[in-house]
DNA sequence: GAGTGGTCTAGACCACAGA
DNA sequence: CTGTGGTCTAGACCACTCG
């Protein structure tokens, strides 16, 4: 084995990656042995190993190895599954879980309530800083995947919302939907790739140097009140979108 | 100045870029002399210099300087300027030009037509391979942000689209309604983030290691047949989007 | 030819995980 | 404690641009 530079590297990895000789979840070997095994130095490695976490596929953890965290991009369609299992609006999440354990692999979730005042942003949408902010990060295995946080004016949150629990059978939307508050119309705002924030770093356990992509998504009722809004942030390659539109 | 690491190196110039200290267009000053400016080695300035660049804030050229590329991200609205202007479907790209020519900085592009068969997946949505082309490659200043090709059946391409100039005046969707395709729907499918191609990153002066944002674009008439399919390529960071959708 | 960024090495020290 | 990845240095050579 005698690749050269570190991009020839970090092909040679990343396709034994795709091919499955290291699935996700494995550890790889350590760098010292990869730059004896590809006639390099250490340093060289480190960086081809630095490509390949930029690009998502690995995830190097000091003292514990190299962890393969490759996973195929989850596809975000609003429009199609609004109703009964919106992802961004809701919190019915059966797509993700299916989705992922289709895979193998097992989706975990943290979710945690508190009344807090929204970024000014998000303020200013639901036209009150009074609100109800449900957080969650949504896992797969140990990896954290996403994490999102919904608001809602105090005023028109149920009860149900304020407990941090799953809600199934429709979810946040039909919880709204009950208490008054049905939604008719949703816009969706992208971020496609930005560094993450230090926390937002943490939370996902990753480097600074890793993209995220940042969906705004807003609920209104059909008088045009944002009764939800729900910030997402992923690793960026983790997602794909597809939205329908008609055009007047 | 006393920074130590390359992430603190790099917040730095982030700063000062942001700041204006050095404008979009300008030249950093060499990495010797930063490195020495910081009391580090080169490798050093070189990594933070990796940083900026994925980021898509520096262009660094061999032999030529390092020149900064900063923009602020174009705002994809789809739906709210179809009819007009839209990017994607149409080819006015009326309202890039003026957002651009608002910075202050010189909009341009290359357009280039073939009839070839379109990659397999252009060719199942349009069911069939006998397509019209168009390739655009769309610059500020000196500096290419995308790069799109347009795809329409043969048998219904007006000769008008055969020509390498700009359509304007309703864009290309306008000359596929006079030649009795209106559409009334559109489709699109974002890929957030992945490696772009080895003729991306030539196309789009950008390293292998810059993420690239994907967009596809399916423009169909009212009876559901597609007619045309757009497929844009932007360095990641350029781009944000808003859909609005209702739900049922 | 002089100066630029691109890459690689060899070695060093560090923080951290786990036995 | 050993082994892991994270970082930094000093120096080297290269390809490229420009005068």
């Amino acid at each position: 084995m005698e690749r050269r530079t570190f991009r020839e590297i970090a092909a040679d990895l990343r396709q034994e990656i795709v091919d499955g000789e290291y699935p996700t979840g494995s550890t790889l070997p350590p760098e010292p042995e990869l730059a004896e095994k590809y006639r390099v130095s250490r340093s060289l490695v480190n960086r081809a190993m630095a490509v390949l976490h930029a690009e998502g596929l690995v995830r190097p953890q000091r003292g514990r190895g190299t962890q393969v965290t490759w996973l195929p991009p989850i596809l975000h369609t609003p429009a199609r599954y609004s109703q009964a299992s919106h992802e961004g609006g809701g919190e019915a999440f059966a797509a993700f879980t299916a989705e992922i354990k289709d895979l193998g692999l097992e989706p975990r979730h943290e979710i945690g309530t508190e009344e807090a005042a929204p970024p000014p942003g998000v303020a200013e949408i639901l036209e009150t800083t009074d609100c109800l902010a449900r957080h969650r990060r949504l896992f797969i295995g140990d990896l954290p995947v996403r994490v999102s946080t919904s608001w809602f004016p105090t005023s028109i949150a149920p009860a149900r919302l304020r407990e941090p629990v799953p809600i199934r059978a429709g979810g946040v939307k039909s919880v709204l939907a009950s208490a008054g508050y049905p939604q008719s119309r949703a816009r969706e705002r992208i971020i496609m790739s930005r560094p993450p924030t230090d926390e937002e770093a943490y939370r996902l356990e990753i480097s600074p140097e890793r993209a995220v992509t940042e969906i705004t998504h807003i609920g209104m009722t059909s008088e045009g009140r944002a009764v939800e809004v729900t910030v997402s942030v992923l690793p960026a390659h983790y997602v794909e979108a597809e939205y329908e539109y008609s055009i007047d």
